[in-house]
DNA sequence: TATGAATGAGTGTTCATTCAT
DNA sequence: TATGAATGAACACTCATTCAT
């Protein structure tokens, strides 16, 4: 009896989560508009009045998922940040390399998507993205340049750069993955590498 | 009663491309699923049933517009190739320029959100744009760069690069307006120039 | 110039009667509610407008269409009775090969189509066609029947038939027709030819 | 508890058939393509949208609704034909007795209705009927006038007859009740048992 | 006379949401 | 907690009809 508080209670806890993690995957295929929640429900194995015992409305499940998105992106962004040890060249390869996996196979392909499509409408959404995620990034990144200066690997000039365009390609890469990979595709790793090699050989041109 | 017959065709003539317009804006706003035939109609001033004198379905019309949009890019692009004249920097410029106007303000845009948003459901759409815009560009900037390796301007090594690369922090800017404006602005002009300059760093660099 | 105006006449009047041919041919592939001023302008080679300057709405042109085929009825009902000269047999096959060449091929098929389809709401063409027709299709087979007992043709007993009936397998012929003939074909003489022996074996039998 | 489930279940057990009953009734009363589903939902008493958790379409509703006629109408072909026992005549009334019975005041007239305005567009209903009942019904009757002359009741030439002739009757009054009913009524006892006579007296032409 | 332009009312269908159990 | 039943609002699309020329 017992065991069966704790399951159901296990149940009843786990159902919120099991409902975002379906809905995301929705949201991933067909946008917040294209998305029903009966599909929502039948990914995740319940009915479709069920959800609304967690959720008020389609715009509650949404942005429980992309805050949950969100917040997994500034958990992996917080985790390169302690790591930020070594020269600039292997710093700024690990921030990338976060970073492609996030945009490209990870969560943040749906934020992307769904504030390309949808963000009108969800300022909150973004201003929550915005601060929360990418003025970290951007202060991340600025500080490696400030120490890679200090330290005489890069040039002063290196400050000169928007440090959004040292990272930018890699929204190209998501881009292209979700919308002409079927019909071209591209192949990561190299788009990567050559990235990380264009920034370098720009901001790192004192070593000549 | 020359006039009359006038004023008549021209509003025959005009109204197809009325319709297209409103229907632009309405996608740009709210992609393809969000737009309403109803929310065009208002938009151009006419009834909802007016349309079906022009066009046979919403897709035809969503066609329509996207076709006005990509012809319109072909063109820009053709220009570009013809004035191709000068350094690799110089040409390099005009090129990003080109590509700034249509993808942050032009048209393009409106393409870009509507491939991130419901691509998958448009993949003839992506085929056409992919073969008749991206491969252009494509071959026309790696064809810039082997005359800037023949002239000794860039180093073999420029060779390296995907080419699409070079142009990718385009569609950051293209996507930050559209979504991060109004949080946080972005210079784009400044942002363009930097852009400019990351890359000829990068590649001019050896001849230094 | 006398010309063009006879000419210009001549199309005036011809109008209606084309319209109405076109209606025609409309209503019998698609009845009344499946036909569409579109498609009777289509085959009338007119502006659906056009339609408009002889008559009023949709059920106008209908109700033109019906009368035009009742009045084709009763004129070749008259002339059948007045070339009615022989014995029952001869003369009540020639009342039926008329009934079967109208019902079955002629105008009066649409008819059925349409009253059996649509006669609830159209019963102003209904007292019409059972008064103009219908009735006096019975009452000449009546005189038939009673012109064949006086000859000591028929037996006393035949006054007892309802006078319908004799007639009623034409119905079905041409529901079959209608409906089965694809399906499965008939043989419409044959039938006829089985259909007047069946009658005149009941009616006729006596006399042996 | 188990009183208010019963309900609920026997409530939505019901649904379909209330359903298919409102759409009989308006299939009769105006076609297929006459009928709404919002008519059919305001005769069923509920909403327009509540239909579509029952079925599909409206081909769907339609498609139930003559299934359901079609099978009644061949459990009382299979019944008369259980009870076919006795002289030509009886059995030949008693088959004539379902036939009217049917077609002039039970489902089937429906089925007429609609196989005749609209029967061009529903080639398979048209194949089922054929091959359901029609060609079975001919069966039937053609080894009741085989009875009928292996006992001598019957002329050799009984055979000769079209057996669809021998009920062809039938459809007229089915005709007549729907179209002229309101006119002009006819006696449908009066003219079945005339039909009746009409053929026992053509085919049992041997007894005299 | 003839027509192209325009539209309001209506069609089947979808979907987020509410209610009773 | 969980769900099946039910619905109102909305959408793409059709069509008879009106209007201006």
């Amino acid at each position: 009896m017992t065991k069966d508080i704790n399951k159901r209670r296990r149940r009843k806890d786990a159902r919120p989560s099991e409902i975002i993690a379906a809905a995301f995957g929705e949201f991933e295929d067909k946008g917040f508009g294209g998305t029903t929640l009966g599909s929502i429900a039948a990914r995740a194995g319940i009915s479709r009045t069920t959800i609304y015992l967690y959720f008020d409305t389609k715009e509650a499940i949404f942005e429980a998922a992309m805050r949950g998105s969100v917040e997994q992106t500034i958990d992996a962004a917080a985790m390169v940040v302690q790591q930020a040890h070594g020269d600039f060249r292997t710093v700024f390869s690990h921030v990338v390399d976060m970073i492609y996996a996030r945009l490209v196979t990870g969560d943040a392909s749906v934020l992307l998507r769904v504030l390309v499509a949808e963000g009108h409408e969800m300022q909150s959404l973004v201003a929550l993205y915005r601060h929360e995620i990418l003025s970290k990034g951007e202060s991340t990144i600025r500080a490696l340049i400030e120490r890679g200066i200090a330290a005489g690997e890069l040039a002063e000039e290196a400050r000169s750069y928007d440090v959004r365009l040292l990272v930018s390609p890699a929204i190209f890469v998501a881009i292209w993955m979700r919308v002409f990979a079927q019909v071209e595709p591209l192949e990561v790793d190299a788009f990567k590498a050559s990235h990380i090699k264009l920034v370098c050989d720009a901001l790192i041109q004192s070593k000549a």
